[in-house]
Formats: structure tokens, C-alpha cells, sequence
DNA sequence: AATGTTATAGAATACGTATTCGAAACAATT
DNA sequence: AATTGTTTCGAATACGTATTCTATAACATT
């Protein structure tokens, strides 16, 4: 049995149109009445109902935050990061995990919506998305996280990927690499098919020639990138070097490599992308390109938060891009001369 | 601008109640109305306002979830299972992050409570938190996870987490331990409490004296619990082994291990508790007690929805504990004779 | 004291849906 | 044709709050 305003309104003697009002700081109410509506919530410990409060302000203060995999630390870092921010600002956070199926996120955003969220941030989208092209022009507060969709213009924050992937390859070319592995993950996000056109291009950059064998586009799969590597540790044209398109799927070259007893970094380089903070750990020392999740979760919520309560002109969106940079720590090194 | 059940009723020609009678899939409306009224909701592609249907329906099919870091893997995994887990049966899930905060789970319960949510996970708080006896006893429903509170029979799924120091313990003295030092992190936690009792009590079985030196009880804090051990590493009494009450805190031991240049499992045995699924990687390895989160977060969602949806006797509470497990990787050896 | 002015409180309404209950339409039975 | 029984539909209401607009009380001014 919940108490209502009009509880508070019979204990406190006025009606239930003042005790809303007290509840919403307005100017027309006397000292001594706030004061005996205060007492009354105070002594009842009262609390509004949020759900009434939303039918009638069009408001939850509440966000979506869409993810293709919350158990990813990259993904489970920013998240904190966001619902913290968001928080502060006083929303909380309903959290979509879609498996990085496209289905489940356009289920996850119809019930996000139906649900009357203020804003949506989505964080793994496929790169030809028509959903998001409407909700932009539908006006709906949608920031993109860490992904973008070709020929859309909503909101966006990510970093440089291109630029990324060309340091990843410039580090390992200048180590003296030739022969680079590449774990891509699906290409049907822009981010990665962006990393992917680095990659490319960067090799072309040094004369080095593609080898598609060597490259994994497949799903963010532990098991498939574990089978992909262990496969191709054991070919005889073996890889020197391995660049990873997430610090995960890096962590899984390095499991093949631990079994196929090759040791890292004499045998074996290996570069990821996220910079997850367990890559840090000096027991691992991953050199990585860092995403700057921190950065990019902030400016991601604040720009949705600005977006819902409209404080800057949203005429125009923002496509933000960071500036990668590259962490070099133990798991690479120069290549074995033969 | 929204489309309401009203916009369907003047389309199909019927009224705003058999609007609602399909939607809600009643009996007693014609097949030919019912029919009317679906073309019309499938032409205006109309979505129910889930805000409004909770204020009539008092159920907003959305639960919260506390946690005390989502970027702890331990964490984000089981906030995955429960998000999977709780999407199957049509609910969508807040996550709080408390930072361990008492303060911040006691708003997290206060906002989650304002918004109606139907039911609350509960996985970080302290064993005498006095909300949680109040919330049982209002009969709201509440399932704590990984956490239980002294004197309170709230539901709750844990692991028994006596037994799972006590094995981490044996195996360590088992291999020839003497010296073993413990991270057991803050004790207000029932779980890692009792995680310090099985120490305690393991020791003793085993004739061995407990060093409170070599006990750190204080914030699960990366930077904390590295310089403790770094300083432990750097002390003529030296302990050969690690127990370290969650596998994110035996991470910052072997990387304080690794800045000593101490080999593990050469020099120094760690073992951990959780089992988080990077524990695996073979590049890692971490012996570790396992959590079985599966399971944990799995009963935990069932129970949370029985609760809600009342499919059981809800007379009774029940406080699960499940059977720890050890699993034995490369991180414990015997310890270097002198 | 009368008038005008302002500060304050309350009545009424809206938000979008679910649900009860009575009315109407129809079918079946005599 | 009259009666009864059965479907089917819609009017009315409730959920708990915010907000507008009007009425009144309080006060100031002359």
C-alpha cells in the first residue's frame, strides 16, 4: 500500500495540488505551509511514485545503454563510467545486452522506447543500420558509442580507428614484423571495418602484400579466435606477430600461443585494441591501442544529456572522433632472426 | 508526438477499451473487431506507452540490479546471465553501481523503489545493513546474491564461502605452504567474512599460527592491494603463497609479484575466489575457487520472478548456498625448498 | 472604510492505459 | 412473437502526479 500525495496532503492540511507543488520547489507557497508539508512527507517518509510522475512529465530519467556484450571488460568499464555520469545527473541506466545480435537490438530499442527511456546510447550497431537513420530524423536522443552507421549523421562518439590500426601495423612493421596476423571480428560494424581498412592500407604503406589466411573476420567469439589462432600458430607460414581488434580476442592469441607453448614476446607479438584495464596488469602487459574509454564515455553521455534537456543548439550532430594512441608494454618485441 | 490506443480506436471505428481488450488479448471480443483493430495497429506500427500501462497495472516489468563495480569481470558476468536471464521472461533490468558505497546502495534502493520496479537484486551489502529487514518485511521482493545480512532471512543465493577458504587453504597447505598470506578484502561483506573465518579456522587445523601482518581487510582496491603486497614481497618474512578473496585482487598481487620479479608459481603460489572467465586463459591461469556464477545468478533470477509473479508459496524464504569448487591451475606449486 | 493589488491555495484537468459494469445486439428457445 | 440467454462493445472510472486557472485571503494604499 503506497502512500500518495493525498496522504500527505489530509495529514498536512492542504490539498494535494500544494504538497505537489512543495515537492516541485515552486515559488507560490507560503513559508509555514511548505513547511507543514515537509513535516508531513518527513514523518510518513514519503516518496513521489515516478511512474505517475512520468505519465503526466513525459519524463523517466531514466537512459538505454545498448551493448553487444556487458561481460566485455571494454564494454563493462564504460558502462560504469556512464551509469556513474548518468547518475549524477540523475538518471539511471537500463542496460540492453544484444549478443551482438541484430535482432535482439532492435527488440532491445523497441522496448526501450515503448518503455519511454530519455535517451538511448548504443554502443555495437551495424555499420548499414536503417533503424537509427529514423529515430535520428524522428528527433529521438540517440548517441552512438564506439560505432557509427555509413550515411548517418546522428550522434556519434569513437575514436580514430583508422588511425588506430595504423599504429598498431607501424609498430609492429618497425619492429621488423612482415608477417601479420589480423583478428578483425565482424566487419559489419563500422569500427572494426575501419580498423580492418587501416590494417590494410598501413601493410600496403610498408610493400607488405595481405594475406586473407591471415585474417579472422568472424564473430567476437573466445573458442572461434582461440581454433583461428591455434590453427594458424601451427601452420608452417606462421605469423610473427598478431594484431588483435580487442584486447579479449588478443587474450585469446596468447591462450593458443601459451598452449602451443610459444612465448610471448620472443616468439610471438601480440597487439590489442581497447586498452581494458586488466591489460595493464604487469602479469600481462599488453601492448594495446587505447580507446580512451573514459573520455569517450563522458562525452557520450554529456552529449546525450544535452540532447534530452536541450541545452545547446542540436541543430547541428556531432561526429566526434578521439585521437588513438598506441600502449606499447610487453607482448611485443623484434622477431626472431631465422 | 505519440500514438495512443485512441488514434487505433478512431481508426478501427471501435472504442479505446477494444483497443485495449486486443492488446490485452481478452476473450470476449469478435474475430472481425479484433481484426480491425490489429490492421490498424499494424499500419500505424502503434507500441503500447509501457509508463501508462504500469500505472493502471502496477507492474513496470523492469527489475534493479545492484552491484558494487559492474567492471568487475565477477560482476559483469552475472550481470549478463541476469540480463539474458530476465529478457527471456519480459522484464528489462537497471543496473546501480555502488562503488561499495553504503550510502549509494541505500539511493540505489530509494530510486529503484520510486520507479516501481518490480523486484531487486541485491549483490554488495554490508552484513548488517537494517534496509534490507525492513524491505523483507514489507514483503517487497528482494533476492540478495553473493551477499547475505546477519539476522535477516532474506532470500539469497551465495556460495559457501567457509567451505571455499577452507579449500583454497588445504590446497595451498596441501602443496607444503606454511607462510600464507591473505587478501580478504572489506569484512563488512558476510561473504568475504566468512571467507576469513575459513582462513582462520583452516590455519588453525593445520597448526599454523595466523600473522595479522599478512592479512589485508581493507577496500577491494586495485592500487591498495598491490602495494600491500608489494610490501609483503619486499619483507625478510616473505610469504610463499597468496589467498586472495577475489580473483580481480590475486591479478594485483601477481602484478606486484611481477614488479618484484618474483616468478609465479616458482616463487609464489596465488590463489583466487570467483573464477572470472579471463581466470581461464591459459596465458593467466589462476588457480581460484569458483563462484559458479552460472548457477548463482540463474537461481537468483528465478527466485527474484517467483517472488514477483508469486508461482510459489512465497511463505518461506530460502537461503541458498551452493558448493564451492576448486580449480587447480598454474599459478600454486609446492614452495622452493631452502 | 473602501478599494485595489498581490500572495497563496485549491478545484479541475490531463497524461495513456486497464478494467468493471451495464447496455445493446444477437441467437436460441418456447 | 415473446422470452430468455449469450456475446460483444463502450462509457465510466481509476492509477498518482503536475499544472493551469480561478477564487479567495491577505495585505497595502488612499
Amino acid at each position: 500500500m503506497r502512500l500518495t500525495v493525498h496522504d500527505i496532503a489530509r495529514v498536512a492540511n492542504v490539498s494535494q495540488a500544494t504538497v505537489s507543488k512543495v515537492l516541485n520547489n515552486y515559488s507560490g507557497v507560503k513559508e509555514s505551509t511548505r513547511k507543514k508539508v515537509t513535516d508531513a512527507i518527513e514523518e510518513l517518509k514519503f516518496t513521489p511514485d515516478s511512474v505517475a510522475r512520468s505519465m503526466v512529465t513525459n519524463k523517466t530519467n531514466t537512459l538505454g545503454l545498448i551493448v553487444g556484450d556487458i561481460s566485455n571488460p571494454f564494454f563493462a568499464e564504460s558502462a560504469k563510467i556512464i551509469i556513474g555520469k548518468a547518475q549524477e545527473k540523475g538518471y539511471d541506466v537500463i542496460i540492453s545486452n544484444t549478443d551482438h545480435d541484430d535482432e535482439n537490438l532492435e527488440n532491445a530499442i523497441q522496448t526501450l522506447i515503448s518503455k519511454r527511456v530519455d535517451g538511448i546510447i548504443i554502443s555495437s550497431i551495424s555499420r548499414s543500420s536503417m533503424r537509427i537513420k529514423k529515430l535520428h530524423e524522428n528527433g529521438f536522443p540517440i548517441v552512438l558509442y564506439n560505432s557509427r552507421v555509413e550515411g548517418d549523421s546522428s550522434n556519434s562518439v569513437v575514436l580514430d580507428n583508422y588511425r588506430g590500426a595504423v599504429l598498431a601495423v607501424d609498430h609492429l612493421v618497425g619492429l621488423g614484423h612482415q608477417n601479420i596476423a589480423f583478428i578483425a571480428g565482424p566487419t559489419k560494424y563500422l569500427t572494426t571495418y575501419e580498423r580492418y581498412l587501416g590494417y590494410r592500407e598501413a601493410l600496403e604503406k610498408h610493400g607488405l602484400v595481405l594475406n586473407t589466411d591471415h585474417v579472422y573476420d568472424g564473430e567476437y567469439d573466445y573458442r572461434k579466435v582461440y581454433d583461428f589462432s591455434y590453427n594458424l600458430l601451427s601452420s608452417p607460414d606462421r605469423p610473427t606477430s598478431f594484431f588483435a581488434t580487442s584486447d579479449q580476442m588478443a587474450l585469446a592469441v596468447m591462450d593458443a600461443a601459451a598452449s602451443r607453448k610459444i612465448s610471448i614476446p620472443q616468439e610471438l607479438s601480440v597487439v590489442g585494441f581497447d586498452n581494458m584495464s586488466i591489460s595493464a596488469n604487469a602479469y600481462i602487459g599488453l601492448t594495446t591501442v587505447s580507446q580512451q574509454k573514459e573520455n569517450m564515455a563522458e562525452l557520450a553521455l554529456k552529449k546525450l544529456i544535452s540532447l534530452i534537456e536541450k541545452t545547446e543548439s542540436d541543430a547541428l550532430s556531432i561526429q566526434l572522433s578521439l585521437k588513438p594512441e598506441l600502449i606499447v608494454r610487453k607482448t611485443t618485441s623484434a622477431p626472431n632472426k631465422k
